[in-house]
DNA sequence: CAACATTATCGTAATATTGCAATATATAAA
DNA sequence: TTTATATATTGCAATATTACGATAATGTTG
């Protein structure tokens, strides 16, 4: 059918995957290490630094916005995106338990 | 277009980019914790756990095994599936150097 | 107010994803 | 060799994503 049925899993589960999905585009990972970049987070000029459209670039942010994994404030004319570190803690959290289990019971 | 664009970005951001991605579906998050769960990899019964076909299982195994997340070594009739440990570990440590540098700059 | 700058939204086309029934493939067991 | 078991592939329909031009909305400045 197409959408993702998200009713048979764990909130947990459902919540790792919106975290990673809001990730799994290189220009959403190209908007956050660029957001990274700058000290102060005022930036419009994300639009400069990459190769999309303006309106793809809103698009983008406003997926990772969805996901909680920026969060604008608006300054005058301009936005401010800033990253929210808590999601990044959740997701090491989430992995570094899968890898010390993994480090448990090595497999084939 | 609708096709992702990938020849704008560094290698690392595609990289991190397939690899959230692949992981961003509650089923797939899903068959992850199935596969840490169980002592020994060999599992075909990651069906019986999921609640969807076995058609979907297997195309959602393939996108693990395609994004190099997991690895399947034929055991006689079943399939043994493991989970790359490398991969957490880049994950892991690509969001620490984030945490790490959103720590420095506080902002908004 | 008018002109500009910044960001969001709408509409649309191309492509990708999701999910499953039906079927194929391959090995194991009888 | 037939039958059963396990996994993959195909084909298809529904939906989602990606990208952008055009346009709207909002605030700033002259």
């Amino acid at each position: 059918m197409g959408a993702t049925d998200t009713t048979h899993f764990t909130n947990k589960q459902n919540e790792i995957a919106l975290l990673t999905k809001a990730l799994g585009h290189p220009a959403r990972i190209a908007i956050l290490e660029y957001l990274l970049s700058v000290d102060t987070c005022i930036c419009g000029d994300i639009v400069n630094e990459l190769p999309l459209a303006q309106p793809t670039v809103s698009q983008h942010l406003k997926e990772l916005k969805n996901a909680g994994i920026i969060q604008g404030t608006i300054d005058g004319n301009a936005i401010c995106y800033c990253i929210n570190e808590l999601v990044f803690d959740k997701l090491i959290n989430y992995f570094l338990k899968i890898t010390t289990k993994l480090k448990k019971a090595k497999c084939c």
